[in-house]
DNA sequence: GGGGACGGTGATACATAGTGTCAAATTCGC
DNA sequence: GCGAATTTGACACTATGTATCACCGTCCCC
């Protein structure tokens, strides 16, 4: 299931511990995205600390996603993949479509040479309903 | 100076104290983005409480631009102006450009749509290094 | 397979950003 | 100037995340 996810963790030099092991089974069982707190809640033995701090590892590996909502709170979910991609976010039921365009990604990078930037990276989510949230 | 934010202030129902002006000219005298815990510094004689609301409420009557930066913490600048723009962080001055994109726009929406979303509302940061921080 | 170095963990305290409450003060329309 | 309604300040509280530090588990080498 994760196994490509231990083999990011391991080859980027980090130890496959048991705690880390249910962290990630965790989030692979999560249906949708999640809080620390919610995954904290999910693993009682394990410390808060120790979530945030594996999720900000994952994250860092592009295992997991940070999605910044529309209201400035934040979940996290598993990457569908490891490319680089947007985010679509309902508002309703709170799914998260993926998407990549290199054409929004070009106007992007169109703007920053404009205006004198060396763009280091960038971010775009998009708030909306889904399909099936209207009706 | 802040005489067309004290319009809109007022324009929408609210009313004009000497709070919401001292707040409004600490803003317009910073020189770069502000965070609220130092706009509250500048501010000694109004709670901190008071600066976030104040903040919040021109956030709405977009007088003033919420900044989202790279590490996950949050600045405010005044809004150049009222239209929809995006924003060019420097990550190494702070300096933020604004621009605005129709083919930007266009390429979200596109994807949005794609994706069978109603689109409510997008965000776009891009994050870089300045010209006069280049060299 | 045993031992030690080092990375990982848990508990706790702390930091930061922001909100809820409520009594007192201020503003605005008359 | 008066009264109703909004705004304010103080304070407590929430949410999200980080620092510290003693202890523990993993991995590597022999």
């Amino acid at each position: 299931m994760a196994t490509d996810s231990v083999a990011r963790l391991v080859d980027t030099g980090h130890r496959l511990t048991a705690t880390r092991r249910a962290v990630l089974d965790a989030i692979a069982r999560s249906p949708r995205p999640f809080t620390i707190e919610e995954l904290s809640e999910g693993l009682p033995d394990i410390g808060r600390a120790t979530v945030f701090r594996t999720v900000k590892l994952l994250h860092e590996l592009d295992i997991v996603c940070r999605l910044p909502l529309e209201d400035g709170g934040v979940r996290y979910q598993r990457a569908g993949s490891g490319e680089h991609h947007h985010h679509l976010i309902c508002g309703g039921c709170g799914a998260v479509a993926e998407f990549s365009d290199p054409a929004l990604d070009d106007a992007i990078e169109r703007n920053a040479v404009a205006a004198g930037f060396a763009l280091d990276a960038h971010s775009a989510e998009l708030y909306g309903r889904c399909a099936a949230c209207r009706g």
